[in-house]
DNA sequence: AGCAGCATGTAAGTGGTTACATGATTGT
DNA sequence: ACAATCATGTAACCACTTACATGCTGCT
């Protein structure tokens, strides 16, 4: 399966909760998708055109002429279904923090102490956003909010891991190579 | 930073542990950095005739002129560090898994099962493979292999995060959703 | 002689970002 | 009037993969 159908995934999903403009589309998928998904309008307009010309979604009727509304059709929906389907390839893991920290031994002093507090605040920041989310769709048992806190709990899986295990690595440290975050602990 | 720089960094490191030709640089990535790095022949080659016009690799003599062998020049050591030392913008997330998950509603009954038991063997995999890589390097108290250590528990701790997560979410698929997987537990 | 693995490289295509250009709508 | 945001789209570029083409080396 090409790449490109994830795109498609990603529109026709967010299409498939509602008539939307490709502006909201974006939108949409930042709020719900954010932490583990992202789409830019270079590739959303020409997705939603490809997607209209092999009809699996249509121009609704708004009130203005400034912008278009898309609604998925029923073989919109049927191509998400198969898109879905279809086997899921991982592409090559690239992690240039890990790149970074691997060569640290080349840094300057206290750069790999700076990589690791770096990380533990982006842990923490995303588990502050993770628990607002968490608050948001607590009491809604449907079906859909059933898959979506699992995505949501992956989130916070990871993040708790790296979480300590940044920290393991500042306290495994040695105090030489602290200089440049600052005291700590 | 262009992005390009940083499969300069996996060269370049690679490079610094030794002279190598294009083929090895390429083995002795996916040997070390394998769990969170990965670079193409595509990349490679073209790459490394970039680093030699900058003055940041050049050709050591071999015995066979059938391959050139690279070795990293002060100007690379210098770059190396410079390259490593530039701010770290993290590209956006996509993970394939959770967006198939997350519309699990339009999937057929058992496919949300079978994806996150493939994420819990892909994790117990991962596991596996780490625990041979830590006892190769135990015993080493190098400044480097402590760099190595911490990129290893990265990996362990994300593999363990997410073999924890595929099995609280597996125990709370409903039954209905579990057929496709086959008896679990 | 023949095969497996070493070794180098290129071309085509994909997926994606970024920057730019443009204009409508809404709120103050 | 002005600013912010909604809204659409394109062009240029970048990073990367994949497939292909080619040949060498070492082993059996």
């Amino acid at each position: 399966m090409p790449r490109r159908a994830q795109t498609e995934v990603a529109v026709l999903g967010a299409l498939s909760t509602g008539p939307m403009t490709g502006y909201e589309v974006r939108a949409a998928i930042g709020e719900t998708l954010g932490h583990f998904w992202h789409e830019s309008f270079g590739q959303i307009y020409p997705t939603l055109a490809a997607l209209e010309e092999a009809g699996a979604v249509r121009p609704a009727p708004s009130g203005r002429r400034s912008r278009t509304v898309y609604e998925i059709t029923a073989d919109g929906v049927d191509r998400l279904r198969d898109l879905l389907s279809e086997p899921h390839r991982a592409p090559p893991a690239r992690n240039g923090l890990l790149l970074r920290l691997f060569f640290g031994t080349h840094l300057p002093d206290g750069a790999p102490a700076d990589l690791l507090a770096d990380a533990e605040r982006q842990a923490e920041a995303a588990l502050e956003h993770y628990a607002e989310v968490r608050d948001e769709i607590t009491g809604d048992d449907s079906p859909e909010q059933a898959y979506r806190t699992m995505t949501l709990a992956f989130g916070e899986h990871v993040a708790r891991a790296q979480l300590a295990w940044a920290r393991e690595c500042l306290a495994a440290l040695p105090d030489a190579e602290g200089g440049g975050a600052g005291a700590r602990g």
